[in-house]
DNA sequence: CTGTTAGCGCATTCAG
DNA sequence: CTGAATGCGCTAACAG
């Protein structure tokens, strides 16, 4: 049996009541006698049992999630699997609420960080747009004891209490890596289509990406911006596939992949031996199923989301998370390990009483 | 606030004890009564809260791994998987014993299966032979209603309640697809280098592999069989390197790949285009970062052990688990996106009480 | 400053 | 067959 409250209050010589306040750090205990309960404490090798904690607390978790609106298909995506973690949260004790804001707005996001603070929830998860007045809004939440995790997009370090995204350097390596084996041995041309040179994590999958592909002498193109649009991205592409008929590969960076995919399918031809995408959404696997892309880097969605909420009860709790399990890979997809389609959760035999 | 049985009771006009016996399934209540609970229950929407439940059972879910021993890298770096989650258990009331068999040994594991149920745990994870006296053996737990994950390694569906690892037809493809893009447009001739064609996974990934590369036009050679022993496999690839020094690819779709790597490493002018080998271990990332190895097709143990937990939970539990976050990936590592070096867990700052 | 007491939601004796 | 009472490990009034 794991020693209770009631072995630490034996030991020590005093009461619950006693051994609760110091648990909690909470005053009104004279520093002889906490240090007689600490000492019972680490010499029974006592550990809290956080389940019966918050039965006695009735305690309810209250996160907040704050996404950018828009048709983006991969934000989207991530708002689901934020609608499916409320639906599971009521079982775990936390209640979670969602909102969007505009899309790149600092200012939008910044107000939105500050009502959250308002409203005292036990942590904000945000995906953030990295501008001064966002990071301010997020220092208030800091000052105001509120963990914050950044989903998908960071903030500098000292904003928040943990990221859950990846690592987008090394996604642009890879995606490096990939074009150089992809394209072939001989030197090429090769393009990249980005949302909007202003986001950071479009910045460091460029970076990384040239990291990778500069060596082996394959010559990058000016980057096109197509904002994230799929209207605009299907113009630039399909100027730049009757341009450089010789183009080796093509680096999507960003969003806007159905564009990509439309002047691809249209010019089907003209198609260079590499194209490599960003997320996993309707519109890429089918690409990837018809052989007009290659590989598509991706970012499981359902695990950031799942991971923030993870970390943020971990940091309510003051506990430890298991650091394997909250990195974010970076997934690659070829036609060949596609996922099954996005599915609902298992439904279980519910046994009697199995032990 | 969720409804509790107190709620129950009140609504079916009956006491605490007779709302728990339905909801535990138990004899000793008149069907008009059971009938009148039911529909309380669900009229008002009520689910259990498993906590409170296990905390007035002092319930503590007792699971059982079965391993294999021996020096493979993969199975060693599960085990300490299964170590940490040993560490981490009891906070969740779960107390996880570890048990190893020799390797490929289908008696021995057959007899620990049968041992297993003796302790009449709560469930059992294994890494399996599929052999006709394990799958009897893993009937026998069935029918003693011990839930059964396995690990890494499956048993045909009817024997076990679920499966903890990748999809290895998907796996094969998946190493094909790469090949085939890695290896250049014209068709060459590629080797195989296979444990055991004994091992359902290994066939498996053979299988899939074929279907990928055949459309090219590519060769495969006869398989190699190492029985994933790295002396054997290094003689076999040394062998194979000076007789074929066209040889375009060379998939190692088991373990020893020490012997492959050092085999390479010889003659490191004779490596052919393409090297693809399986599980990320000290020995495959160090070969990925010198070269030698183009991709590594990895499996998280960590995952693993963590999904074969929370697998056993719920099947003990009856509840359903989150099928997303319960399917294991076909990892793909490029030297461009190594993960850190596995490490321990993350020390946060203990907050005093946030919200 | 410290101790007593009554629950949190549920399971389980033991009487009726 | 059914109900009242007690306790799991912890927190939170309320007294002292």
């Amino acid at each position: 049996m794991r020693p209770t409250v009631h072995d630490i209050a034996a030991e020590a010589g005093v009461s619950l009541a006693t051994v609760d306040r110091v648990l909690n750090r909470r005053p009104g205990v004279k520093a002889a006698t906490r240090a007689r309960v600490e000492a019972a404490i680490s010499a029974i090798g006592y550990e809290r049992d956080m389940a019966a904690a918050n039965l006695a607390k009735s305690r309810v978790y209250s996160f907040l999630f704050i996404l950018p609106s828009g048709d983006n298909s991969f934000m989207r995506g991530l708002e689901s699997r934020v609608h499916e973690a409320v639906r599971r949260a009521a079982v775990d004790r936390v209640a979670i609420s969602l909102v969007t804001v505009p899309p790149f707005d600092a200012a939008s996001l910044a107000a939105a960080l500050d009502a959250a603070r308002e409203l005292q929830p036990a942590g904000v998860a945000v995906v953030a747009v990295d501008a001064p007045e966002v990071e301010a809004a997020a220092m208030r939440l800091k000052e105001a004891g509120i963990p914050l995790v950044t989903l998908v997009s960071d903030l500098p370090a000292e904003c928040r209490s943990h990221f859950a995204g990846i690592d987008n350097i090394a996604a642009g390596r890879t995606a490096g890596g990939l074009m150089r084996r992809f394209a072939g041995p001989e030197p090429g041309r090769i393009a990249v289509l980005a949302g909007s040179m202003r986001v950071i994590d479009h910045r460091e999958r460029l970076e990384g990406f040239r990291q990778a592909v500069a060596p082996a002498g394959h010559v990058i193109l000016p980057v096109l911006e197509a904002h994230d649009d799929p209207a605009a991205a299907e113009r630039l592409v399909g100027a730049l596939l009757t341009q450089e008929p010789e183009l080796s590969g093509i680096y999507s960076l960003g969003a806007g992949n159905r564009g990509l995919i439309a002047a691809l399918r249209l010019q089907k031809q003209a198609r260079p031996r590499a194209v490599i995408a960003h997320e996993l959404t309707a519109h890429t696997r089918a690409a990837l199923e018809a052989e007009l892309i290659d590989a598509v880097l991706n970012q499981d969605a359902g695990h950031e989301v799942r991971s923030a909420i993870r970390v943020l009860k971990a940091r309510a709790d003051g506990v430890a998370v298991i650091a394997a399990q909250e990195r974010i890979r970076i997934d690659i997809f070829l036609k060949d390990n596609l996922p099954f389609a996005e599915g609902g959760d298992e439904a279980p035999a519910p046994s009697p009483d199995a032990a």
